[in-house]
DNA sequence: CTTGATTTTGATAACGTTATCATTTTATTA
DNA sequence: TAATAAAATGATAACGTTATCAAAATCAAG
């Protein structure tokens, strides 16, 4: 017998027609059906063991309750929590997730468009591998991306104000007594490189007449795993201080960084904060259990996907006269154990 | 116009039938069909941009070429890495992947299952929110667990040695000269308590002789946020050397609790490796980056997973007289900063 | 060239739901 | 109570593919 039970044969075990079985069974609303038929239609249904068969609603319809989530890398610190935001606000929609991963690889990247449109999701959300991404073939399907690069003009996007954030640290440090400041920067294939970075780092100084330049610049590509980032920033990290330079904090776009600077730190000896102040971005669980636990520009993962999915349901909802909405949220600044108040250097 | 042309339209175009149109558009294999036919089918369908319906294929087959992965929370670093294992897997074979998270809830769980069967995946990889959790709903379903718990005997299960690799590293503290070993176990909700390692545990120090107790002991509870559990492992390493323990080492079951008490050691100014070894297990990104770079006795878990989706789909595409498999996974000790020889404490 | 086997193509019936419209039943009002 | 409106139910046609079987075309061998 297996799962076959279907609607016609809860129609006829019940006594009812098809139609009205579906109406109780299937139904958006609870609209239009008669307390006792819908009883009757119920005990039924379970009596022979009913179960919705979704492909066959799905056809029917002609689109699915999915919605794919379109990333590079799952095993970025930054996805998880983001998809988990996601996960517990559609449920309550009843949508369900299609996670696609593309590797950076944007052959790959083509192909998951594809499948979403074939398989006909409900919508989708994403993050463009490079900024140059080719998004016309989902012209039809409603789509958030998680990014603030202007190179989606067309586009709803959500993203935190990164820009924003870093003002916030760079005040509190300056706040703190901190007069050399250094930056290090994470070139992320989403921006356009890190020049805007660089850019506020200058203007903030000028304003506030402290000194800067470019030897207090580090950059690091990181278009790779975190591990990878990580080495590579700890090599840069060393060449910095070997340069003897006169930073007493550092600022870095994102944790990775700033945890290897931390690493460093530790190695050589240098106190973290009293001789030294390191400011990171994101806030990854690896600067929560660090020692010392990372002062950090937070982002909060769990709440774009939320708003993510919030918005994408809405868009899926009420697809008609939608209004292109860029959403930018902003950073919180949690202070941790790696920054304080500036000393002199012994 | 949109993606409406459907097989039938193509038929028509090039004259031909609509189940040639379909052997050649959608056919398993490229037989029994004229490669003059197959060109006249493929020019016409390119011509009139026919899409396949998967949605229509897969009602009529009854089944989808998606497979479910069922966790309890995405933010454990266990799993992206895993997911990844699997992702890249299937891909070789066209499934894709539907991402059902839980939150330990085994209401949800339960939901989560009941939407596989009513959507048709083709198969489930899952890790069971807790050693009871009912699976009979799935008795049909192809699935691979990811325990090695006893409780799911019928299962195919794939896991790691979890109790080999704490063997390898109680061996290594041991050549390293440690005589007093503490256990930090955290008490999973897979595993029907942590029993086994204490066993372990015990076997191991009357065999070779060397001092236990079980004040040498600490449990936590790990099946909260991976922070909490930090949080909470702090405050129990916090008590555990207020006794002023004579441990030079400790093994912990997990990452999590071993940089807890990294942090601690760090904080009170014990020295790691010098004057206290700590070996944990999983192999988390944080343990890479932590400070000292944390010793562990690594799950591979992009194996594991690629391991599952192979498995799972040689179950689905052979499901007959398919053999319950169990597979068990080594562990590897990576040996990194925060383990080293036993030094007399001062 | 015939016959029979084999390959290639065609005609058509599902698959189980939802949507549309028609019909019946029930409720409302004069 | 009749007339009308509203609510509830019924009958039935899709949706686009795949699978089955029948028919036609091609090939092989005598």
């Amino acid at each position: 017998m297996s799962s076959k039970a279907t609607i016609v044969d809860v129609a006829k075990e019940c006594g009812l027609s098809q139609a009205t079985v579906a109406r109780v069974l299937n139904g958006q609303k609870e609209i239009q059906v008669k307390e006792k038929t819908r009883k009757k239609v119920l005990s039924a249904a379970k009596k022979i063991g009913y179960e919705r068969n979704i492909l066959a609603a799905n056809f029917r319809r002609q689109k699915t309750k999915s919605i794919a989530i379109s990333i590079a890398d799952l095993t970025n610190p930054f996805f998880p929590e983001l998809i988990k935001g996601i996960q517990n606000k559609i449920r309550e929609y009843g949508y369900s997730i299609v996670q696609l991963n593309n590797e950076w690889n944007p052959k790959i990247e083509q192909d998951n468009f594809k499948y979403m449109i074939q398989s006909r999701v409900a919508g989708a959300i994403i993050s463009p591998s490079h900024p140059k991404a080719d998004l016309k073939i989902l012209e039809r399907l409603p789509v958030i991306l998680l990014t603030n690069s202007d190179e989606f003009s067309g586009y709803d996007t959500i993203a935190n104000d990164s820009k924003g954030g870093m003002v916030l640290a760079l005040e509190r440090l300056f706040e703190l007594g901190h007069r050399n400041i250094a930056l290090f920067t994470g070139g992320s294939m989403m921006s356009a490189g890190s020049s805007w970075r660089l850019q506020i780092m200058k203007d903030f100084c000028s304003n506030r007449n402290i000194f800067f330049s470019e030897d207090l610049c580090v950059e690091c590509d990181m278009s790779v795993s975190s591990l990878e980032s990580f080495s590579q920033a700890r090599t840069a990290m060393r060449k910095f201080l070997s340069k003897d330079t006169p930073a007493t904090a550092i600022f870095a776009s994102n944790d990775i960084l700033a945890l290897a600077a931390l690493h460093v730190a530790n190695e050589k000896g240098i106190k973290v904060p009293d001789e030294l102040s390191i400011i990171g971005m994101d806030g990854i669980l690896s600067g929560e259990i660090s020692y010392p636990t990372l002062t950090t520009v937070e982002k909060n993962r769990s709440q774009i996907g939320s708003l993510a999915a919030k918005s994408l349901i809405e868009k899926i909802e009420a697809p008609v006269e939608w209004q292109t909405k860029k959403i930018i949220l902003p950073c919180k600044l949690i202070e941790r154990g790696s920054s304080g108040p500036v000393r002199e250097k012994k």
